[in-house]
DNA sequence: CTTGCCCACTCGTCTATACGAGTATGCGTG
DNA sequence: CACGCATACTCGTATAGACGAGTGGGCAAG
């Protein structure tokens, strides 16, 4: 790495900005010009406090800034690198097409074979419990659901963690109340019991996680979730399935295609 | 508001969760409770310092934490306060369909009129320009954009930020090259040029804001962006145009429909 | 050579203090 | 009554220091 004083300038005493602002700006601004390149360390609190004449705490609030933005995190004992962008996740708008159904692999799998990834399912959990509001309303009023959760992992990154919502009187008894749903996933047993799929419905927003979704997803500070609910209609226009869907933002962008008629 | 110790606990000495996560979960927990309500004001750092008999620091830190959380928000002079979660704006995925078109006035002020806001656009700025090396992909390799910068705002509040880019054989020397592209907006102008459109690719990522974003969108500590990128394709399988969305994400939840087929 | 310990360096947590700047309230003056 | 200022209270910024804990490299003992 080059000289500390060839990469970071100095402070302008007569600006308004606050100290720890204009540092967290020139670290920011190295980091996007590449000076500091992905996963590279950046010069240690102390090297700082020294570079800029500044105390401790002014060079912390400084990483604190570059923290929240989700450029920078903190390894204790190591250092402050530069965060690497993971390897994304496309979700095309034809991922649940009946012909995707047709292989024996889930989706997820398949898809992130082929990407070249080791894909990684667990925290399998399948219950019958109760329906929050949300889910009953969605779900037509129902009161009791059977729950299925499960957890995605990446080369042992988890990415996602996704819980699908099933009526009891359709779920109840059937393949889909097993661990494993077998091929196809539980659309293709909705199929199979006679529930023919129609068209889904998702719903998307963006937020930051929650202390236990920074848990189950492990989290960087600064990394924001996108919650997505998907509704499944059948062709009677009932709602037969809704999943609750909560993924690492940096590890997924959705494509989705949209008629312009 | 009812005396601090009825609502915040004490610390546990013997855990080795650190003081400042102590009391961040403690107040969390307590918005969580609903014991203090959306906008009401928190207990001020110093009443904290003297409830929990921590330095001040300390419990700036915690508040920190509920900040990046985007649970609350500080006002200088003020205090710290629960943020008030805004209305959110839906996007359905007809929203661009043909029938839309045909009013005069533009889909957002539409939309914002009937859900009882005002609407407002501003930063109007139409150029040309250089194509980056995105924009220009996605086009098909053009080099030179029109580009149609706006601002949208609801009761006052900057919700979202797009910049449209069209090929210049195409919007060159038309309306679209006007501020004020008519009624029915650019999609109406194109397919009155001849580009009958077909679909729309839309591709979604959410992630923490620019420092230039935080000010254009005015956005509070902890509040992610959603960032859409939507392309718009006429019949004859061309790329018309390249819509780069930034949005408040907590001002937004967008809503598709996907065929089951 | 290998093992294990020590030490230097890193970030994490916490205290105590100081001053600045924005806000709101009340009181005194006109 | 109205205005303006003083003041108390709020958060913002910054310093200096202390100790803890994780990491990794080097050195010494076996």
């Amino acid at each position: 790495m080059a000289s500390l004083p060839s990469i970071l300038g100095g402070l302008d005493p007569t600006s308004d900005r606050a100290v720890f602002r204009q540092i967290a700006d020139q670290l920011r601004e190295a980091i996007d010009r590449g000076r500091f390149k992905e996963g590279e360390k950046l010069p240690s609190e102390a090297e700082l406090v020294e570079h800029y004449g500044v105390s401790r705490m002014t060079v912390r609030n400084s990483f604190s800034i570059l923290q929240g933005e989700g450029l920078v995190h903190a390894e204790h004992g190591r250092g402050v690198f530069v965060r690497p962008r993971p390897p994304v996740r496309r979700l095309a708008s034809d991922r649940f097409a009946r012909r995707h159904r047709e292989q024996g692999k889930s989706a997820f799998i398949v898809e992130a074979d082929a990407a070249g990834s080791h894909p990684t399912v667990d925290s399998l959990e399948v219950k019958e419990e109760k329906a929050g509001q949300d889910i009953s309303t969605r779900l037509g009023s129902v009161r009791r659901v059977l729950a299925r959760r499960r957890r995605y992992l990446l080369d042992g990154r988890p990415v996602e963690f996704a819980t699908s919502y099933l009526p009891l009187d359709i779920a109840r008894g059937t393949q889909i109340a097993e661990p494993n749903p077998g091929p196809g996933g539980i659309y293709a047993r909705l199929e199979e019991l006679g529930h023919q799929l129609d068209h889904f419905e998702e719903e998307i927003r963006a937020r930051m996680p929650s202390p236990s979704e920074v848990k189950t997803l492990q989290l960087a500070s600064g990394v924001p979730v996108i919650h997505l609910i998907r509704t499944a209609f059948d062709t009677a226009g009932r709602a037969v399935e809704v999943c609750d869907t909560v993924m690492a933002a940096d590890a997924y962008v959705l494509s989705y295609q949209l008629p312009a008629t």
